[in-house]
DNA sequence: CGATTTTGACCAGCGC
DNA sequence: GCGCTGGTCAAAATCG
């Protein structure tokens, strides 16, 4: 079966506190097949961005693969605009109703009611407050392993920019009551709402989401001092797909294993694990099925080769995001899972 | 028996 | 002020 797949990168702008199924899905990122070929010539950390995270942002890269029509569509989006200046400036882009008003319609590849899809962007424009940006990545793949792997990967770098790198969230403004943590909501299409990521979590709350038959669940990491939490949700439109919301930073590195080799047939875990510091637990049965599921098309332009596998020259020579070969892990100290994605200067600088 | 989940109650923010 | 909703608390239940 011959599959268009393609990362998408939402900028899902405004209510903090609105259910995913009312968030107005809307692709920047959509790769076509004829862009592949572009893609390829990228590089995946290339094309994530991270070779030079303050003048290339992760985003900025994404952006410049978006499709023109969401460009037409979308001037209040900060990923189309050409006048970014930092990740910070990407990321800390304010929340308002104008710039979060996302037109329904370049968003049929998520939504499969436009008409309903109507009426909720008319209530989003009622109902949209203030609030922390929240950044929605969307990767809008079938296969279970490029979803897992690489969105962690994203996660990580994301949390990298904003965490260990420096980059933070503008404090917010003296007359914003509550402040929050920025938050980082990950869609995957997988079965079992509580996705693996690595670290524990406490499950502290669950609650019935307006319009949705799905209730949302909210855990918190159960390191002491860590205030990490995450909501789970299932989205509405796409029962198949589980929206996972991060909020805060870990304090502490991952609670389970060490990080596997990224060798052979364990790229994916190991991608997965090196992606997010989260090393595998020892593969609870959903762990497999989420991670292990087989491929059943080919998965994505990002290096992933035919067979699924992620091309594992590309991760020796990517890894550290510098041109010529590698350096191995002897060669810097021990970042814990960080060094995979971040260039050793980054990392000096912590 | 400690860790985790469940679940109803409670609180805060927001719109009307 | 009131009602609605999202988020959190905490006691009870369940699990390993």
């Amino acid at each position: 079966m011959e599959r268009k797949e393609g990362v998408k990168v939402e900028d899902v702008l405004g209510n903090s506190s609105c259910s995913v199924n009312d968030f107005p899905l809307q692709s920047i990122f959509d790769l076509s097949s004829n862009e592949e070929e572009k893609i390829r010539s990228l590089g995946f950390m290339d094309l994530l961005g991270v070779q030079d995270l303050i003048s290339s942002p992760l985003l900025e890269i994404m952006a410049a693969q978006q499709v023109p029509s969401l460009m037409a569509t979308q001037p209040p989006n900060p990923f189309s605009s050409t006048k970014i200046e930092s990740p910070h400036e990407v990321f800390n882009q304010p929340a308002t109703p104008n710039s979060s008003t996302i037109s329904s319609a370049s968003s049929e590849a998520v939504h499969d009611e436009p008409a309903k899809l109507d009426d909720q962007e008319e209530d989003q424009r009622k109902t949209k407050k203030q609030c922390p940006i929240l950044k929605l990545i969307w990767i809008r793949n079938q296969g279970f392993d490029f979803h897992q792997s690489v969105l962690k990967l994203i996660m990580k770098i994301i949390f990298c920019c904003f965490g260990v790198c420096g980059f933070r969230l503008k404090p917010k403004k003296t007359n914003q009551k509550r402040q929050r943590e920025p938050r980082f909501a990950f869609m995957t299409k997988s079965e079992v709402d509580h996705l693996e990521d690595g670290y524990r979590w406490r499950k502290y709350g669950q609650k019935a989401v307006k319009n949705s038959p799905f209730p949302r669940s909210y855990y918190r990491c159960t390191t002491i001092s860590c205030n990490v939490k995450k909501r789970v949700e299932r989205c509405f439109s796409d029962p198949s797909i589980v929206v996972t919301t991060y909020e805060g930073q870990h304090t502490h590195p991952s609670p389970v294993m060490p990080r596997p080799n990224l060798v052979g047939s364990h790229l994916n875990s190991a991608i997965s694990a090196a992606s997010f510091g989260m090393p595998m637990q020892t593969t609870p049965s959903h762990y497999h099925q989420h991670f292990q599921q087989p491929f059943t098309d080919n998965l994505s332009p990002l290096y992933f080769g035919h067979n699924g596998s992620l091309n594992a020259t590309f991760l020796h020579q990517k890894r550290f995001c510098t041109p010529g070969p590698g350096p191995g892990p002897s060669l810097l100290k021990d970042h814990g899972l960080l060094q995979d994605i971040l260039p050793s200067h980054m990392l000096k600088e912590e």
